[in-house]
DNA sequence: ATGACGGTAGCATACCGA
């Protein structure tokens, strides 16, 4: 079983490169982030078309995730519980694929940075801790299920000065507050494992690269996009690697897609 | 320190992002 969390920046600006690039991973499974769509405006035809069953949890201009899925679909959760929300950031939901079932959630976790004209504003950072409480709160139920749970997504967060090419220029910034670092690792205490950095310990793992200049070039990155497995899930595991191909692409997403196979 | 760059809304420019 292979799966793909990707944060595709609009799901309609980006479609054409997308379906070629699905044709030519052929993921069972894909988590989209950043679909900025409604309902009305997702491509359905287009990605059923090459086999996809979709559910979305979708909001205009902005956030709006997805599952993409070669099974069934069974939609278990829309939004955090007992978190209200007005941005579509969390679509839970069961799959099965080559008759294993599996647990799986998209995640868009917020940004946190304060907005460019209003830098003392700590509102979306406040948001941001908030939303991690209510997600860190969830995920220790689901550690819990018997079905292998595997949760995907832009986590805004840089945990280590390994996840990105200097760590020096964030500090400060919203990815990689103490603050946010120290709720992301309860994920790991709470029972999840961290796919790509348990695989592999030496590499960057950089999924995000900044449009401007010549960051991609340059290998200016950072991991913010993560797999999280539960230790069911974890037995399974064979690989987690980052697929540059997608953000090879022209125009295209700045984040690029993370994969992991499961045997 | 700022902007670059790119997406959306909607028609000029503001907001958002990592």
């Amino acid at each position: 079983m292979k799966i793909a969390t990707y944060n595709i920046n609009s799901v309609n600006a980006h479609l054409e490169s997308f379906c070629r690039w699905l044709k030519l991973c052929q993921p069972d499974i894909v988590l989209l982030q950043e679909i900025k769509c409604e309902f009305n405006n997702f491509p359905f035809f287009d990605l059923q078309s090459l086999g996809y069953n979709c559910i979305i949890l979708g909001q205009k201009s902005y956030n709006g995730v997805a599952i993409l899925s070669r099974g069934k679909l069974e939609v278990t959760g829309e939004n955090l519980p007992y978190f209200s929300d007005d941005q579509a950031r969390y679509l839970e939901a069961i799959t099965t694929i080559d008759n294993t079932k599996y647990k799986i959630a998209s995640i868009y976790l917020p940004n946190g940075n304060p907005p460019y004209n209003n830098w003392a504003d700590t509102s979306k950072f406040d948001y941001k801790l908030r939303w991690m409480d209510s997600f860190l709160a969830h995920m220790k139920n689901l550690a819990s299920s018997d079905i292998p749970t595997i949760i995907g997504g832009d986590f805004n967060t840089i945990m280590t000065t390994q996840d990105v090419y200097n760590y020096q220029l964030f500090e400060g910034n919203a990815l990689c507050r103490p603050e946010v670092q120290n709720r992301l690792q309860q994920i790991s205490f709470i029972g999840f494992y961290d796919a790509f950095r348990t695989l592999r310990p030496k590499e960057s793992g950089y999924t995000f690269w900044d449009y401007t200049g010549n960051s991609f070039q340059a290998d200016f990155g950072m991991r913010i996009d993560y797999i999280f497995t539960s230790p069911t899930a974890a037995d399974k595991l064979v690989d987690c690697y980052v697929d540059k191909t997608p953000r090879a692409e022209s125009k295209t997403s700045d984040h690029t897609a993370l994969i992991a196979e499961f045997k």
